[in-house]
DNA sequence: GCCAACGTTGGC
DNA sequence: GCCAACGTTGGC
C-alpha cells in the first residue's frame, strides 16, 4: 500500500465533483513522470490526499483512492478533446491512468500553509516539486495529515 | 495578474 | 546533443 497526493484545479474537478461521481478516470496527464508513476506504481487500494489547487489557499480537501490497474487514457485518442495528442500510437499508447474513488471530506480543510509549517511535514515532495501534479507521500505524512483533520486514518483501509 | 520553475520543442 | 524559445503550472 502506498500513499500519493493528487492535484486539481478547484475550479475545474473537485473533491465534491468527485463524490457525485464516485469513480472518475484521472485523464489529461501529460507529464511523464507523473504517468510513471500511475502506470508502474499506483495500485487499487492505494490512497490519495486530494488537493486544490489554484485557490487561495491552497488546501487538501479529503480523500482518495486508486480504484484500477492502470489503462490507456482514452482522450489522447479523441481529436474532439482538449488533452488529444496526435502523436500518440494506438498499438503503443503514450498516455496511462488510473480511475480514482471518493473516500472522504475532510471536515475543515488542511491550507497549504500549515501543511508547510508543520514540522513533520515539510519533507512533502510537493513542496519540492514545484509543478509536478501527482507526488508520493509517506505513510507517516499521510497519517500526520489525517491526525490534523481530525481523521482515523485506519478507517480507510 | 505576475512571474519563477521547469518540461518540451525544434533549429542547428 | 545542445540550448534558446516557448508554453504551462500554480503559488503569491
Amino acid at each position: 500500500m502506498q500513499y500519493w497526493l493528487m492535484k486539481s484545479e478547484l475550479d475545474v474537478y473537485n473533491l465534491d465533483h468527485l463524490k457525485a461521481d464516485g469513480t472518475e478516470p484521472w485523464d489529461g496527464i501529460r507529464n511523464y513522470e507523473a504517468r510513471n508513476m500511475m502506470r508502474d506504481q499506483m495500485k487499487p487500494g492505494d490512497l490519495i490526499l486530494y488537493y486544490h489547487s489554484n485557490c487561495k489557499p491552497p488546501h487538501i480537501a479529503g480523500v482518495a483512492r486508486v480504484a484500477s490497474d492502470p489503462y490507456p487514457d482514452p482522450t489522447q485518442f479523441d481529436s474532439s478533446n482538449h488533452y488529444f495528442d496526435p502523436k500518440s500510437d494506438p498499438n503503443n499508447p503514450r498516455w496511462i491512468l488510473v480511475d480514482i474513488s471518493y473516500v472522504t471530506t475532510f471536515k475543515e480543510t488542511i491550507d497549504r500553509n500549515v501543511l508547510q509549517e508543520d514540522p513533520l511535514l515539510q519533507e512533502m515532495v510537493i513542496f519540492k516539486r514545484n509543478r509536478l501534479s501527482i507526488t508520493p507521500v509517506t505513510q507517516q505524512e499521510f497519517e500526520r495529515v489525517c491526525e490534523i483533520a481530525g481523521e482515523d486514518s485506519s478507517s480507510f483501509s
